[in-house]
DNA sequence: GACATAGTTAACTTGAGCGTTAAATATTTC
DNA sequence: GAAATATTTAACGCTCAAGTTAACTATGTC
Protein backbone atom coordinates (compact mmCIF):
# COMPACT_ATOMS: atom_id res chain seq x y z
CA UNK A 1 0.00 0.00 0.00
CA UNK A 2 1.66 3.37 -1.04
CA UNK A 3 1.24 6.63 1.38
CA UNK A 4 -1.43 7.80 -0.74
CA UNK A 5 -3.84 5.05 -0.39
CA UNK A 6 -3.40 5.94 3.30
CA UNK A 7 -4.00 9.09 2.68
CA UNK A 8 -7.36 8.73 1.35
CA UNK A 9 -8.43 5.77 3.74
CA UNK A 10 -7.78 8.05 6.37
CA UNK A 11 -9.69 11.14 4.89
CA UNK A 12 -12.51 8.66 3.77
CA UNK A 13 -14.11 9.07 7.11
CA UNK A 14 -16.11 12.08 7.83
CA UNK A 15 -15.38 12.24 11.32
CA UNK A 16 -11.30 11.80 10.60
CA UNK A 17 -11.92 14.79 8.00
CA UNK A 18 -13.57 16.54 10.79
CA UNK A 19 -10.57 16.30 13.04
CA UNK A 20 -8.48 17.79 10.02
CA UNK A 21 -10.61 20.97 9.82
CA UNK A 22 -10.24 21.21 13.61
CA UNK A 23 -6.41 20.69 13.24
CA UNK A 24 -6.29 23.27 10.52
CA UNK A 25 -5.72 26.02 12.63
CA UNK A 26 -4.24 24.74 15.80
CA UNK A 27 -3.28 21.83 17.57
CA UNK A 28 -5.89 20.59 19.81
CA UNK A 29 -6.12 17.94 22.96
CA UNK A 30 -7.50 14.45 22.31
CA UNK A 31 -10.38 14.98 24.81
CA UNK A 32 -10.90 18.49 23.11
CA UNK A 33 -11.66 16.29 19.51
CA UNK A 34 -13.79 14.00 21.20
CA UNK A 35 -15.69 16.70 22.82
CA UNK A 36 -16.40 18.31 19.59
CA UNK A 37 -17.21 15.84 17.26
CA UNK A 38 -19.71 14.41 20.01
CA UNK A 39 -17.68 11.20 20.43
CA UNK A 40 -16.70 8.90 23.18
CA UNK A 41 -13.05 9.32 24.07
CA UNK A 42 -12.56 5.61 23.02
CA UNK A 43 -13.53 6.05 19.17
CA UNK A 44 -11.73 9.22 19.00
CA UNK A 45 -8.77 7.76 20.38
CA UNK A 46 -9.19 4.91 17.59
CA UNK A 47 -9.34 7.56 14.76
CA UNK A 48 -6.91 9.46 16.23
CA UNK A 49 -4.61 6.14 15.57
CA UNK A 50 -5.74 5.70 12.24
CA UNK A 51 -4.40 9.76 11.44
CA UNK A 52 -1.64 8.49 13.13
CA UNK A 53 -0.81 5.40 11.86
CA UNK A 54 -1.23 6.95 8.15
CA UNK A 55 0.82 9.99 8.89
CA UNK A 56 -1.75 12.37 8.80
CA UNK A 57 -1.14 13.88 12.27
CA UNK A 58 1.09 13.44 15.20
CA UNK A 59 0.91 13.78 18.57
CA UNK A 60 2.74 15.48 21.10
CA UNK A 61 3.02 13.93 24.68
CA UNK A 62 5.27 16.12 26.25
CA UNK A 63 4.49 19.37 28.59
CA UNK A 64 3.20 20.31 31.67
CA UNK A 65 0.52 17.57 32.23
CA UNK A 66 2.10 14.25 30.95
CA UNK A 67 -1.75 12.84 30.70
CA UNK A 68 -2.78 14.60 27.72
CA UNK A 69 -1.83 13.82 24.43
CA UNK A 70 -1.68 17.22 21.69
CA UNK A 71 -2.11 16.22 18.15
CA UNK A 72 -1.37 18.45 15.22
CA UNK A 73 -1.58 18.07 11.46
CA UNK A 74 1.45 16.71 9.29
CA UNK A 75 1.91 18.39 6.14
CA UNK A 76 3.51 15.75 4.01
CA UNK A 77 0.38 13.53 3.03
CA UNK A 78 -1.15 16.69 1.89
CA UNK A 79 1.41 17.81 -0.68
CA UNK A 80 1.41 14.52 -1.65
CA UNK A 81 -2.24 14.27 -2.25
CA UNK A 82 -2.13 17.46 -4.18
CA UNK A 83 0.67 16.18 -6.02
CA UNK A 84 -1.59 13.72 -7.17
CA UNK A 85 -4.13 15.64 -7.86
CA UNK A 86 -2.52 18.08 -10.01
CA UNK A 87 -0.89 14.77 -12.21
CA UNK A 88 -4.73 14.35 -12.97
CA UNK A 89 -5.60 17.41 -13.85
CA UNK A 90 -2.41 17.89 -16.06
CA UNK A 91 -3.88 15.71 -18.60
CA UNK A 92 -7.54 17.86 -19.01
CA UNK A 93 -7.16 19.17 -22.13
CA UNK A 94 -8.01 22.54 -20.40
CA UNK A 95 -4.67 22.41 -18.33
CA UNK A 96 -3.03 20.60 -21.13
CA UNK A 97 -3.33 23.72 -23.01
CA UNK A 98 -2.28 26.06 -19.98
CA UNK A 99 0.16 23.70 -19.29
CA UNK A 100 1.61 23.90 -23.14
CA UNK A 101 1.15 27.40 -23.54
CA UNK A 102 3.33 28.20 -19.86
CA UNK A 103 5.51 25.27 -21.32
CA UNK A 104 6.28 27.26 -24.34
CA UNK A 105 7.03 30.75 -22.96
CA UNK A 106 9.57 28.87 -20.34
CA UNK A 107 11.13 27.47 -23.40
CA UNK A 108 11.28 30.60 -25.24
CA UNK A 109 12.71 32.93 -22.74
CA UNK A 110 15.46 30.01 -22.34
CA UNK A 111 13.96 29.34 -18.35
CA UNK A 112 13.64 25.95 -19.35
CA UNK A 113 14.75 22.92 -16.63
CA UNK A 114 16.98 20.31 -18.62
CA UNK B 1 -23.66 14.35 3.11
CA UNK B 2 -21.53 16.64 0.74
CA UNK B 3 -19.62 16.58 -2.72
CA UNK B 4 -16.82 16.47 -1.21
CA UNK B 5 -17.59 13.71 1.36
CA UNK B 6 -18.88 11.48 -2.14
CA UNK B 7 -15.95 12.25 -3.52
CA UNK B 8 -13.63 10.92 -0.69
CA UNK B 9 -15.74 7.81 -0.27
CA UNK B 10 -15.00 7.00 -3.92
CA UNK B 11 -11.21 7.95 -3.86
CA UNK B 12 -10.95 5.71 -0.90
CA UNK B 13 -11.25 2.51 -2.27
CA UNK B 14 -7.92 1.59 -4.13
CA UNK B 15 -9.78 -0.36 -7.27
CA UNK B 16 -11.54 3.31 -8.01
CA UNK B 17 -8.30 5.17 -7.47
CA UNK B 18 -6.97 2.56 -10.00
CA UNK B 19 -9.86 3.40 -12.24
CA UNK B 20 -8.97 7.49 -11.82
CA UNK B 21 -5.81 6.97 -12.54
CA UNK B 22 -6.00 4.95 -15.63
CA UNK B 23 -9.06 7.03 -16.97
CA UNK B 24 -6.67 10.25 -16.03
CA UNK B 25 -4.57 9.86 -19.49
CA UNK B 26 -8.03 9.05 -21.62
CA UNK B 27 -11.65 7.66 -21.87
CA UNK B 28 -11.77 3.91 -21.43
CA UNK B 29 -14.65 0.75 -22.21
CA UNK B 30 -16.11 -0.89 -19.28
CA UNK B 31 -14.11 -3.99 -20.09
CA UNK B 32 -10.67 -2.47 -20.33
CA UNK B 33 -11.26 -1.38 -16.99
CA UNK B 34 -12.10 -5.02 -15.38
CA UNK B 35 -9.46 -6.39 -17.49
CA UNK B 36 -6.70 -4.01 -16.29
CA UNK B 37 -7.51 -4.61 -12.77
CA UNK B 38 -7.90 -7.89 -12.85
CA UNK B 39 -11.98 -8.01 -12.17
CA UNK B 40 -14.61 -9.96 -12.82
CA UNK B 41 -16.95 -7.02 -14.80
CA UNK B 42 -19.55 -7.22 -12.55
CA UNK B 43 -17.66 -6.03 -9.53
CA UNK B 44 -16.20 -2.99 -11.47
CA UNK B 45 -19.32 -2.13 -13.12
CA UNK B 46 -20.66 -1.98 -9.71
CA UNK B 47 -17.68 0.32 -8.77
CA UNK B 48 -18.44 2.40 -11.90
CA UNK B 49 -21.57 2.93 -10.47
CA UNK B 50 -20.23 4.49 -7.49
CA UNK B 51 -17.82 6.84 -9.55
CA UNK B 52 -20.63 7.76 -11.39
CA UNK B 53 -23.35 8.53 -8.75
CA UNK B 54 -20.36 10.63 -6.91
CA UNK B 55 -19.88 12.48 -10.25
CA UNK B 56 -16.46 11.50 -10.47
CA UNK B 57 -16.95 9.90 -13.86
CA UNK B 58 -19.49 10.22 -16.77
CA UNK B 59 -20.54 7.58 -19.30
CA UNK B 60 -20.47 7.84 -22.57
CA UNK B 61 -22.95 5.49 -24.45
CA UNK B 62 -23.10 6.11 -28.09
CA UNK B 63 -20.82 5.23 -30.67
CA UNK B 64 -20.43 2.94 -33.30
CA UNK B 65 -21.15 -0.47 -30.99
CA UNK B 66 -24.01 0.48 -28.92
CA UNK B 67 -22.84 -2.21 -26.54
CA UNK B 68 -19.96 -0.41 -25.15
CA UNK B 69 -19.89 2.05 -22.36
CA UNK B 70 -16.82 4.56 -22.63
CA UNK B 71 -16.24 6.02 -18.99
CA UNK B 72 -14.40 9.21 -19.08
CA UNK B 73 -13.32 11.58 -15.73
CA UNK B 74 -15.02 14.76 -14.92
CA UNK B 75 -13.21 17.48 -13.50
CA UNK B 76 -15.44 19.54 -10.90
CA UNK B 77 -14.96 16.84 -8.24
CA UNK B 78 -11.06 17.12 -8.31
CA UNK B 79 -11.63 20.89 -8.73
CA UNK B 80 -13.65 20.81 -5.16
CA UNK B 81 -10.94 18.61 -3.68
CA UNK B 82 -8.21 20.57 -4.47
CA UNK B 83 -9.96 23.85 -3.06
CA UNK B 84 -10.54 21.87 0.68
CA UNK B 85 -6.55 20.74 0.14
CA UNK B 86 -5.94 24.52 -0.42
CA UNK B 87 -7.64 25.77 2.60
CA UNK B 88 -6.26 22.82 4.63
CA UNK B 89 -2.87 24.34 3.60
CA UNK B 90 -3.85 27.85 4.08
CA UNK B 91 -3.28 27.67 7.88
CA UNK B 92 0.16 26.44 7.93
CA UNK B 93 1.72 29.89 7.96
CA UNK B 94 4.73 29.21 8.45
CA UNK B 95 4.76 27.39 5.72
CA UNK B 96 5.49 30.67 2.69
CA UNK B 97 5.53 27.79 0.38
CA UNK B 98 1.90 26.70 0.64
CA UNK B 99 1.07 30.07 0.37
CA UNK B 100 2.72 30.79 -2.64
CA UNK B 101 1.44 28.16 -4.61
CA UNK B 102 -2.04 28.67 -3.45
CA UNK B 103 -1.51 32.17 -5.31
CA UNK B 104 0.09 30.55 -8.10
CA UNK B 105 -2.61 28.21 -8.64
CA UNK B 106 -5.51 30.49 -8.03
CA UNK B 107 -3.97 33.04 -10.64
CA UNK B 108 -3.14 30.10 -13.45
CA UNK B 109 -6.59 28.85 -12.63
CA UNK B 110 -8.87 32.44 -13.14
CA UNK B 111 -6.91 32.73 -16.21
CA UNK B 112 -8.23 30.79 -18.94
CA UNK B 113 -11.73 29.73 -17.38
CA UNK B 114 -14.67 32.31 -17.86
C1' DG C 1 -33.82 -16.08 -35.94
C1' DA C 2 -29.89 -17.99 -33.29
C1' DC C 3 -25.80 -17.16 -31.11
C1' DA C 4 -22.15 -14.26 -29.34
C1' DT C 5 -20.61 -10.05 -27.03
C1' DA C 6 -20.63 -5.93 -23.65
C1' DG C 7 -22.22 -4.59 -19.71
C1' DT C 8 -25.39 -4.26 -15.70
C1' DT C 9 -28.27 -6.12 -11.96
C1' DA C 10 -29.46 -9.59 -8.41
C1' DA C 11 -28.64 -12.72 -4.65
C1' DC C 12 -25.46 -14.35 -1.55
C1' DT C 13 -21.26 -14.55 1.43
C1' DT C 14 -17.46 -12.76 3.69
C1' DG C 15 -14.68 -9.35 5.93
C1' DA C 16 -13.54 -4.89 7.61
C1' DG C 17 -14.71 -0.59 9.89
C1' DC C 18 -17.10 2.07 13.35
C1' DG C 19 -19.31 2.87 17.76
C1' DT C 20 -20.18 1.38 22.58
C1' DT C 21 -19.01 -0.02 27.20
C1' DA C 22 -15.69 -1.78 30.33
C1' DA C 23 -11.08 -2.46 31.72
C1' DA C 24 -6.22 -0.98 31.62
C1' DT C 25 -2.29 2.53 31.74
C1' DA C 26 -0.19 6.63 33.05
C1' DT C 27 -0.10 10.74 35.57
C1' DT C 28 -1.58 14.32 38.64
C1' DT C 29 -3.59 15.84 43.01
C1' DC C 30 -4.67 15.64 47.83
C1' DG D 1 -1.18 5.93 48.93
C1' DA D 2 -5.99 6.60 47.25
C1' DA D 3 -8.91 8.98 44.22
C1' DA D 4 -9.46 11.60 40.07
C1' DT D 5 -8.18 12.74 35.26
C1' DA D 6 -6.73 11.94 30.29
C1' DT D 7 -6.32 8.69 27.07
C1' DT D 8 -5.77 4.15 25.09
C1' DT D 9 -6.80 -0.80 24.50
C1' DA D 10 -9.97 -4.81 24.53
C1' DA D 11 -14.08 -7.23 23.57
C1' DC D 12 -18.42 -7.19 21.50
C1' DG D 13 -22.06 -6.36 18.09
C1' DC D 14 -23.72 -4.22 13.99
C1' DT D 15 -23.75 -2.38 9.60
C1' DC D 16 -22.14 -1.96 5.11
C1' DA D 17 -19.07 -2.43 1.36
C1' DA D 18 -16.75 -5.56 -1.89
C1' DG D 19 -16.15 -9.82 -4.43
C1' DT D 20 -18.34 -13.99 -6.67
C1' DT D 21 -21.51 -16.40 -9.69
C1' DA D 22 -25.67 -16.45 -12.20
C1' DA D 23 -29.27 -14.35 -14.58
C1' DC D 24 -30.88 -10.46 -17.40
C1' DT D 25 -30.79 -6.61 -21.10
C1' DA D 26 -29.28 -4.79 -25.16
C1' DT D 27 -26.78 -4.83 -29.26
C1' DG D 28 -24.08 -6.80 -32.97
C1' DT D 29 -23.05 -10.75 -36.35
C1' DC D 30 -23.99 -14.68 -39.33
Amino acid sequence: MTDLDGTLIALSDPTRRGVIDLLRRKPRRAGELSAALEMSPAAMSRHLRVLRNYGLVEEDHAGPDARVRTYRLRQEPFRELRKWLDDVEVFWARELDAFRRHAERTRRAGKGRS
